[in-house]
DNA sequence: CGTACTAGTCTTTTT
DNA sequence: GACTAGTACG
């Protein structure tokens, strides 16, 4: 009995072949980290081959992680010298050691979008670039797709010619290179793109690493981009041993530079390869697997697949709409905890996906309502949060003084007394003498005078803590460093003054901070290294958002679809099911008919992530934006055949003909989304619990498509209606009032006006609680009404909490909810 | 120099 | 609705 008893015939195939290029295509859930895995511990085990001599290569940490984990279990002795890291962690470590030879020091810090976005402000100031007429992001974009294909500045330059914006640009990338090269700073895409560099132009260290990594393995090779693929060719070069395993399905990435042409023309770039194909899923049930492959053909150019499972059909797929966001969040946060009361699953089984990040917000208050543990995977990074960058940026500093962004950053963090104008003059010294702001700090005002004035003198101290800091980091371990660093400048003592929820929230994750720090130190101890602090800023500046994802909690896990891959869970909800959001409106108008084939894809790996149940949800209608939208369902709910579900778009009020089921292509979004809240007004008027803001969102999305056809007596109508109500003194009336006079827009749907109007004073005339009601806060948790004050726009509410004491707020925006 | 308020933007996805 | 950058004012 082997280890490979268990793999099935294609499984084994993919192991067994080591020598030469190979692809394994791998549809979802068919067992490639297996594949991986039992293949490194057969070239080791079997083949003899020296585990120094592996690479095996994945997009995030946590994935890394894992395959670490099982190749541990599976190979025994010798595993840890097996390279296994994320394509950032291997370039960043190859940097560290070569990256002099292209003009770089080795220490050079990481920066992050955040960074990056900094820099690009500033060079855009120097240009003259009015950024109302091309903004940091689009030129930063423009950028990084640059750099994913390898363009250097002045090869985007030679293109631009003749172009306006693309010659703005490139003027923009070389000045933006230069300021990173000044600060000796990376930003993501170099960290390949410069490895890339560096192996072209010295051949020796290319050729040091194609000795190193006789084996090479990639994972999740669909998401890989022009240069990654370029690193890989050149480390692949001299021994062709590379595995590649991908599925052209779950190519997701195209927005990030992935190029699915990596994948599908494997073949013609390496002619003898050997092509596996893994079509035999052990995950999910067939019913899931059939709604996949049912959605997933409507795709043209892939790779023919199908996968099957010798596993029943199992449950239907569950489909269900509802009235607006809330209710389908309800419904899911109701349906999660009747499973998880009947013992059915547990928490940590079920996961909530949706398209975007900020449809997290109704999910997170249903489930908070209903007491049910969860995480939230993404949104803000920990890393992005201000204390955090704050308290980094002073880890920089005092690591690489080149970081000039990292030094203004905490100048005056906290505030003492260095002001812009300070800044501005060491600066404009920095640029005249060509040297980095720290070292022009230090010409100008670390002399042996005394300062001569109150703001000079701050500036000495400020250098003199520096200077400490860099001779405690010479004496004291990396703990004691920035316990100090946090002691000497009051940061936390500062916030600890503040005293509010907000400053307690970022006193805790500057401890937490402290802990990643402390833990990081004593890993490296325990591996008999040395933890410096440059490494412990290159491993923060390289984390993603799952990495710190972990099955150990009881908790369901909400997330986005792109965070979701890789990952299974026994109960899937798929949620906002809905044609402008899953598919985007971005991609149904786009011009290019391949965007809405990568949505596809995405639905198919949310689909693909059930294992047992997959429950799918349908809103009419939803808040985003603070504009209410009214969609059809999604295109790919069609797309599943009627059998799968057990309750199908026909017989579903949702799918009836009121709200449009139809598909819409090239349809403004407020065109789109009057036309359908007409139609809601017309058979339900809007609801009392609707916020102020959003009947008069509606309203304005209602006008606007009046007016874009024109349909001027009706416009006139619904304007001269809301004025005349002697009620229309209501929060909402202001609203619409304050959208409509600037605007000039005169009037409107007469049905949504209806609707609008019976709506709205009950919006604002109804509160569900009087003083002396229990409420629920989403922040503060329950609390008692102590005084409720009406005023011109709104209700202002005092609050009694139980654990946050008096509080003071809008209704409007507090959006108390009675217990 | 620091603050408080306002206007504008955002969001499709992220190593 | 949330956040941020920019501005006017003390």
């Amino acid at each position: 009995m082997s280890i490979y008893d268990t793999l099935n015939e294609q499984q084994k195939k993919g192991v067994f072949t080591t020598e030469g290029p190979v692809l394994i295509l791998a549809g979802a859930g068919s067992g490639k980290t297996r594949v991986l895995t039992h293949r490194i511990a057969y070239l080791i085990d079997s083949k003899g081959v020296n585990p120094w001599n592996i690479l095996a290569i994945t997009f995030t940490n946590k994935a890394a992680g894992e395959m670490r984990e099982r190749v541990d279990k599976l190979v025994g002795f010798g595993s840890e010298s097996v390279w296994v890291a994320t394509f950032h962690a291997t370039c960043v470590r190859i940097l560290r050691r070569y990256i002099d030879r292209i003009g770089y020091d080795n220490n050079f810090t990481i920066y992050d979008t955040d960074d990056s976005k900094s820099v690009m402000k500033d060079v855009c100031k120097k240009l003259d670039i009015d950024t109302k007429m091309l903004k940091e992001r689009t030129i930063l974009g423009a950028i990084s797709s640059a750099k994913d294909n390898l363009i250097s500045p002045l090869e985007y330059d030679s293109s631009a010619a003749g172009d306006y914006t693309k010659r703005k640009i490139a003027a923009a990338y070389i000045e933006y290179q230069s300021l990173l090269k000044k600060n000796n700073a990376l930003d993501f895409d170099d960290i390949i793109m410069k490895t890339v560099e560096l192996f072209k132009s010295c051949p020796e260290v290319l050729e040091s690493y194609q000795n190193r990594f006789k084996y090479i393995m990639v994972d999740e090779y669909q998401d890989t981009n022009t240069a990654q693929f370029e690193l890989i060719r050149l480390l692949a070069s001299k021994d062709k041993n590379l595995c590649v395993v991908g599925d052209d399905d779950q190519s997701i990435y195209k927005f990030r530079g992935a190029n699915i042409r990596n994948i599908l023309d494997f073949e013609m770039v390496y002619p003898e390869a050997e092509v596996i194909k893994l079509e035999q899923n052990y995950r999910s049930t067939q019913n899931i697997l059939d709604a996949a492959n049912a959605v997933i053909k409507n795709n043209a150019g892939r790779k023919d697949k199908a996968l099957w499972t010798d596993k029943g059909a199992g449950n239907r797929i569950h489909f269900r709409s509802f009235d607006n966001a809330h209710e389908e969040a309800d419904y899911i946060a109701g349906d999660i905890r009747k499973k998880a009361r009947e013992r059915i699953s547990d928490y940590r089984d079920c996961a909530v996906l949706y398209r975007t990040n900020a449809q997290s917000r109704l999910l997170e208050e249903s489930f908070i309502g209903l007491n049910i543990p969860y995480n939230v995977v993404g949104g803000v990074n920990f890393y992005a949060r201000k204390e955090i960058k704050d308290i980094l940026a002073y880890l920089k500093t005092i690591d690489n003084a080149r970081d000039d962004l990292a030094v203004r950053r905490i100048i005056n963090v906290p505030k003492r007394g260095i002001g812009a104008a300070s800044v501005n003059r060491v600066q404009a010294y920095a640029d005249a003498k060509g040297i980095s702001f720290y070292d022009a700090l230090t010409q100008m005002y670390d002399t042996p005078f005394p300062a001569s004035s109150k703001s000079e003198q701050r500036i000495k101290d400020f250098i003199t803590m520096i200077r400490s800091f860099r001779t405690k980091l010479e004496f004291c371990t990396l703990e004691e460093l920035i316990t100090d660093v946090i002691e000497t400048t009051s940061y936390v003592k500062e916030l600890e003054q503040e005293g509010d929820e907000e400053a307690k929230e970022r006193i805790q994750n500057i401890d937490e901070l402290i802990t990643k720090l402390v833990s990081f130190e004593q890993e490296r101890e325990e591996l008999g290294e040395k933890a410096t602090l440059s490494g412990f800023l290159e491993e923060v500046a390289l984390v993603a958002d799952i990495d710190g994802v972990s099955g150990d909690d009881n908790k369901v896990l909400l997330m986005t679809l792109h965070s979701a891959k890789g990952l299974e869970f026994a109960n899937v909800y798929l949620s906002g099911l809905e044609d402008g959001i899953f598919p985007s409106y971005m991609t149904i108008n786009s011009d290019d008919a391949s965007a809405i084939e990568e949505e596809r894809r995405l639905a198919y790996v949310g689909i693909t992530r059930a294992q047992k149940d997959l429950t799918i949800t349908y809103a009419k209608q939803r808040m985003i934006r603070g504009e209410t939208q009214y969609n059809p369902v999604s295109r790919f709910v069609k797309e599943i055949p009627d059998k799968l579900l057990d309750n199908t778009l026909s017989a579903n009020k949702a799918g009836s003909n009121t709200y449009g089921t139809e598909p819409y292509n090239k349809m403004s979004k407020d065109e789109y989304s009057a036309k359908h809240a007409k139609d809601l007004f017309k058979s339900k008027p809007y609801g009392a619990g609707q916020g102020a803001k959003g009947a008069a969102n509606s309203w304005t999305a209602a006008a606007d498509y009046l007016e874009s056809y024109n349909r001027k007596s009706e416009r006139e109508k619904l304007s001269d209606t809301v004025f005349d109500k002697p009620e229309a003194k209501s929060g909402a009336t202001i609203v619409v009032k304050k959208k409509l006079v600037p605007s000039k827009k005169g009037a409107g749907a007469a049905n949504a006006l209806e609707g609008i109007t019976k709506g709205m004073p009950a919006a604002a005339a109804a509160l569900e609680y009087k003083t002396g009601d229990r409420v629920r806060h989403i922040k503060f948790g329950n609390g008692t009404v102590l005084n409720i004050e009406k005023e011109t726009r709104d209700y202002k509410i005092t609050v009694d909490f139980d654990e946050y004491g008096n509080k003071i707020m809008y209704a409007a925006f507090a959006k108390l909810k009675k217990v």
